[in-house]
DNA sequence: CAACTATATTCTAATATGGTAATATAGCAA
DNA sequence: TTGCTATATTACCATATTAGAATATAGTTG
């Protein structure tokens, strides 16, 4: 059995489980990369939380970080991580729609 | 800010962060349907366990449930749920790359 | 109705997660 | 060196998640 991968799979999912790493992970797939700083302003968290985020994103490698001087910049390790959002997004689509067919008795 | 989209992904992707959840999603993905005892035997977990976990997909809107007689059969309620999983395993294999240039010095 | 089957739900305990405050560390600058 | 800035780590607490055992419920069969 593929235990281990399943594990795997696992980890990183749970890397994206959380609305503030989501949050990150979108803004990462915008703007290239950012700093923490950045991102305690855009996620409105404060300094210990987001690091803590991103630590959870690194060890899943899902970011990458890179040190300039004082500043930590963090980004995307694969891009196409936010393909990911697509397919989550189909499944709140389509509970859109039954709630509509239940309105309209279909 | 778009907080509650975050809150409605967050909620599907938790629902898949577990790799027994994994499992049940990439199981129907090949068989159909499969009602809660195929499921106990597939993935070696007990009958109260699986009830959980499946209703954990179905709130999240994963899943959906069709009574048959006594049996309760599950079925991928967004089939394309499954490309979920390359996403994933691009982030896998871009660690593995990582690794494998470690070990090249590259 | 009684017995049986498949599933759902409840209860409990162990473990994991997430948030904040406090502290530690690393790099820079005077 | 001293102090400053950006970030990481620790400690602590509250809450969430998970598993399995026990129990409850729904549907079926005799």
């Amino acid at each position: 059995m593929d235990d281990k991968l399943f594990k795997a799979r696992e980890k990183i999912i749970k890397s994206l489980a959380n609305s503030y790493r989501l949050k990150i992970v979108e803004t990462l797939g915008n703007k290239e990369k950012m700093c923490v700083s950045d991102l305690e302003e855009e996620l409105d968290l404060n300094q210990s939380s987001v690091s803590k985020h991103l630590n959870i994103l690194k060890t899943a490698g899902v970011v990458e970080a890179k040190k300039e001087g004082l500043k930590n910049y963090y980004s995307l390790k694969t891009p196409c991580i936010i393909n990911f959002f697509q397919c989550v997004d189909n499944v709140i689509q389509s509970d859109i729609n039954d709630r509509m067919n239940v309105l309209n008795n279909k």
